[in-house]
DNA sequence: AATAAAATTGTAACTATTACAAATTTGTAT
DNA sequence: ATACAAATTTGTAATAGTTACAATTTTATT
C-alpha cells in the first residue's frame, strides 16, 4: 500500500470515520508498517510529526478503527496489545527469540464449525523459532 | 479428577514440584472447577479454607505450575489470564454472551507445520454464542 | 530445641489502559 | 472575518492485573 492524503481520507471515510490528522497519521502508519504495532510502536512511529502528541489520542484512535473495523485487536499473550491493518481471517506466528510476528494462512482442514455454537471470530496463534533464528542455533 | 491428598501430592512431586498446603488446595481447586479459572477466582475459591491467604500466594503458586507444565496459562484477549488443567492441546470457545468457555478437540489432521519454522506451542481460540445463549436469543 | 531452608504474606511498585475534564482545533452560520 | 458550536486532542488521574521484595511464618534438618 502507498496511498496519498486523499486516498486515505477516502478510506477512512468508507469506514464511516471522520478524517483527522491524528487518524490520517495513524491509518498510514498501520499500513506502511504491518508489523503488528502496538499503541507504543505507533506513538514513537508518528511522535516526531507531531509534537504534542499524547499517547490517549492513540489509544482513541486504535479503539475507534477496530469499533469500525478498520484494524483488528490481536493478543498473543503478552502485556500490550498489538493492531493489524489486515482484517482478514488469518493466523499469526510469533517467533520467541527475535519476537517478530508473521501472517499465515488459516490451515484448511481447521474446525470452522462447532455444532450447535454460533463462532463469530477465531483467532489462531503459533509460538516457536522463525526460520531465522531457527537456522541461528542451528 | 477426584483424587485424595496423597494422590494430589504425588501428582505434584511427578511435576517436581514439593507439596505445600496452598499447593494442595490450588491443584485440587483446578481439578475440581475445569472452568479455566483466573487467579481471582482461584483465590475466592480456595479462600474461605485459609483466612490468611494473600493473592501473591496464588501468582506464585500458577507461575510455578505454569514453568513445571502443571497448567497451562490461557488468554482470551480479556484482561485476565486463566489457567487450564489440562495441558493436552485442544481449543476454547469463549461466549459472548454468558462468558462460559468451553474446550474443544482440534481436528487430528491440522496442520502443524509451517515450513522452515519451529511450532511449539499453538493457541486456538473461538468467540461467539454458546448453544444455550443462542437458542435464548433466537 | 536450635538452626536452616522454604513457603507465605503484605505492601509497594510497575504498567497498560481507561476516564474525564480542560484545551485546542475544525466546521458552520452570520 | 467573527462568533459560536461541535469535534478532536491533550494531560492528568484513576483503575486493575501482575510482579518485586522484604518480613514473617511454616516446615525440615541437625
Ligand atoms: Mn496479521
Ligand atoms: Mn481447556
Ligand atoms: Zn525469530
Ligand atoms: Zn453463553
Amino acid at each position: 500500500m502507498d496511498l496519498n492524503n486523499g486516498e486515505i481520507m477516502d478510506y477512512l471515510r468508507e469506514k464511516d470515520i471522520k478524517p483527522s490528522s491524528i487518524r490520517i497519521k495513524v491509518l498510514k502508519y498501520l499500513m506502511d508498517n504491518q508489523i503488528h504495532p502496538t499503541v507504543d510502536d505507533i506513538y514513537k512511529g508518528i511522535g516526531d510529526d507531531i509534537p504534542t502528541l499524547s499517547r490517549t489520542s492513540i489509544y482513541n484512535t486504535v479503539n475507534l478503527f477496530k469499533q469500525n473495523g478498520v484494524v483488528v485487536e490481536i493478543n498473543l499473550g503478552e502485556k500490550e496489545s498489538r493492531y493489524d491493518i489486515n482484517t482478514k481471517p488469518h493466523g499469526h506466528f510469533k517467533c520467541e527469540k527475535c519476537g517478530n510476528i508473521y501472517d499465515f494462512p488459516l490451515p484448511e482442514n481447521l474446525n470452522k464449525k462447532l455444532s450447535n455454537f454460533t463462532i463469530n471470530r477465531m483467532s489462531i496463534n503459533y509460538y516457536g523459532l522463525c526460520p531465522d533464528c531457527r537456522k541461528e542455533s542451528e
